[in-house]
This record gives C-alpha cells, sequence and structure tokens, in this order.
DNA sequence: GTGCCGGC
DNA sequence: GCCGGCACG
C-alpha cells in the first residue's frame, strides 16, 4: 500500500500464502483503523476526493465495511473489528510527522487538481485521510447493526488484535502493519485488501506470516525480533540513523542482548525500555464478547441508505448475500458453529 | 472496496 | 466467458 507505517520487517520476513477459502469457519481480529485508512485511500473518485452524502459527510471508510465484512461473511469468515484507543505518548512523534505529511499531501493535492493532473491528484489526496470520531463511530454502527462483533482497544489495536489471537480468542490478526508480530500475535495476514480477484469469485491469497517461524527462520527470540524493530525504527521509537534491517538483523544475530547491541549500535538502552516493555506488556483488555448475530437489516438500510445516501438495491443486495442461518444473539446455532 | 456493464 | 473501466456516495 501507499502508507507504509510501522516497523519496516519487509525484507526480512518470508511470508507465505493461504488462500482465503482456508480462513473459512476461523476468526480474525481486524486492526480496524489499518483497514479504515486503506478505504479511504482507496475508495475515491478520479480527482481524489472521497465519497460524501448530501451533507458532505464521509461514507468511503463505510462502504469499505461494509464490503469487506460482506465479503468475510460470505466465505464463512468471522471477522472482528478492533479499534484503536488513545495512542501512547511514545506515538507523539509519529502521529506529528504523520499530521505534516497529510498536510502536506493536501498542498500537493490542491496543486495537482489547479494544474488538471488528475492521477497525481489521486495519489495525493490518497495521503490526505483523517478519520473523525464521527466516521469511527459510524463504521461501528454499521458494524453492529450487521452482527458482526467490534472491540475497544485501550490503546493500539494491533496490540489487542495481537492478545486476542494470542488467546485463541480468534485465530489470526489482520493489519497491514508488521507491528503486529511485535506486539506477539501468532499469526499475521497481509493483503487481505489486495485481493481483486477475490469479487470474481476466486479463491484469492493473502499472505500469512507466524511469529514463531519468523523468529525460528531468523534465529531469534520475540525480544530479539523486537530489538530488530527498535533498531530500524518504529511507530514508538526513531531508530538509528544509518541501520536498516540487514544491519539490525546482523547485529542481533550476535545474540549479545538488548543493551549491549543497542550500545554496539550507538544508542543508550535504558531510553528504549518503554518501547520494549509496550511491545511486551502492551494495553489490553478482556471486556469483550465476541458473537456473530443475524444482521438487523432494516437498521443497515437506516444507516446507510436513510443515513448516509447509499442505494437501496445495492444495499439490499448486499445483505441478501449475508449468510441466513446466522440466528439472534445466544442461540448455538449461530455462525459461532462455524468458528 | 466491490459490483456490473459492455467490449472483445 | 474474461477483463478493463467506470460507478458508487
Amino acid at each position: 500500500m501507499l502508507e507504509a507505517v510501522g516497523v519496516k520487517l519487509r525484507d526480512l520476513v518470508h511470508p507465505g500464502k493461504l488462500h482465503l477459502s482456508e480462513l473459512k469457519g476461523r476468526r480474525v481480529a481486524l486492526d480496524a483503523y489499518n483497514m479504515l485508512y486503506q478505504f479511504l485511500a482507496t475508495i475515491r473518485q478520479a480527482d481524489g476526493h472521497p465519497f460524501t452524502d448530501a451533507e458532505g459527510r464521509v461514507t468511503s471508510h463505510l462502504v469499505g465495511v461494509l464490503y469487506r465484512t460482506a465479503s468475510m461473511l460470505e466465505r464463512g469468515v468471522l471477522p472482528v473489528w478492533v479499534f484503536d484507543g488513545k495512542p501512547s505518548d511514545l506515538k507523539s512523534s509519529t502521529l506529528r510527522a504523520r499530521a505534516m505529511v497529510k498536510e502536506k499531501a493536501q498542498r500537493a493535492w490542491n496543486e495537482a487538481l489547479a494544474a488538471g493532473d488528475l492521477e497525481t491528484a489521486r495519489k495525493k489526496a490518497a495521503q490526505t485521510s483523517r478519520l473523525t470520531r464521527e466516521m469511527v463511530a459510524d463504521a461501528q454502527a454499521v458494524l453492529s447493526a450487521m452482527g458482526t462483533p467490534w472491540v475497544q482497544a485501550p490503546s493500539e489495536g494491533e496490540a489487542q488484535a495481537a492478545f486476542m489471537a494470542e488467546k485463541g480468542d480468534v485465530w489470526a490478526a489482520a493489519s497491514e502493519d508488521y507491528d503486529t508480530l511485535l506486539f506477539g500475535a501468532p499469526r499475521l495476514l497481509r493483503g487481505l485488501g489486495s485481493a481483486r480477484s477475490a469479487s470474481r469469485g476466486d479463491d484469492a491469497e493473502v499472505e500469512f506470516l507466524e511469529v514463531g517461524k519468523v523468529t525460528q527462520e531468523l534465529g531469534i527470540s520475540r525480544e530479539e525480533l523486537i530489538l530488530i524493530g527498535v533498531l530500524i525504527g518504529t511507530d514508538f521509537n526513531e531508530g538509528v540513523p544509518g541501520i536498516g534491517p540487514k544491519k539490525a538483523m546482523k547485529l542481533v544475530a550476535e545474540h549479545q542482548g538488548w543493551e549491549a547491541t543497542l550500545q554496539k549500535a550507538g544508542v543508550d538502552p535504558t531510553g528504549l525500555d518503554p518501547v520494549r516493555d509496550l511491545f511486551l506488556h502492551p494495553a489490553t483488555t478482556e471486556d469483550y464478547h465476541l458473537q456473530w448475530k443475524a444482521p438487523d437489516t432494516a437498521k443497515v438500510l437506516e444507516l446507510l441508505v436513510t443515513g448516509h445516501g447509499f442505494g437501496a438495491d445495492r444495499v439490499q443486495k448486499v445483505l441478501d448475500r449475508l449468510p441466513k442461518s446466522a440466528p439472534s444473539s445466544g442461540v448455538q446455532t449461530s455462525l459461532e458453529a462455524f468458528g
């Protein structure tokens, strides 16, 4: 995707592939903000403007939520969307940097529009995506109406998704960010979105990473994987100038431990202890109930059609595709039977 | 993101 | 049938 955020582990890991059909009957925790930002970046008009309703409120993310949730349920996959809570203080400089990138992209978007360069306009517009509280609340309301559970993470959604996967409440976490592995997710799915062929009925493939295999292949522990992340840089620390994935791996492979490795890399280790602690012991909650219910058709139509001007027959068609066997809450012959 | 239409 | 490209909100 365009916005490469999180730790850059791509050059070190060798992801496997998984057919979507292999996810059938399995619960998957979706990094909601990660998905919503992807929708906002992708679901735009030619000039870069996102979809909006008659009141000018952005709806692109709702299009994504509707179709993504429906297509997963239709395939027998049980999605649970995990939303970010309050970001860690350690993330503030990353967030500031992202805000600046957005402002710069906004200016470039305006310039490209003025110049009539639609291709650049759309590209730059994709980088300006913002999520408001109202947009998040809208997405959550649609999910609830669809009978699909969502979880409010205390802080990082990825950390919460990783926790749920570790506990076995879900089979895997889905995010484009490798940070999810540092947070201890045993299984990570990437590229859930880039499966265009999926919509043509194919059994598309997604990237599949197991933290156990990653560490085994690299011959390191999970803490050493975190150390690699810290050396390269994560959303929670800057990283060491001049050290990329290769050099970080080389340093860590000497197995000298956290302090000695960081010292050798020329940084003060003590300042980075909070980053390690964040990855090893992130804020999580057990306050969630995973239950997949039959969609409340009238509610979905009210939210999207009445509330946001979606085409009624379009939404109805999506609803018609959803598994109908899903009963109301508490009944055991539910979609629970799939998972 | 995904459906759908119309061209081959 | 398959595939590119537009439409959707």
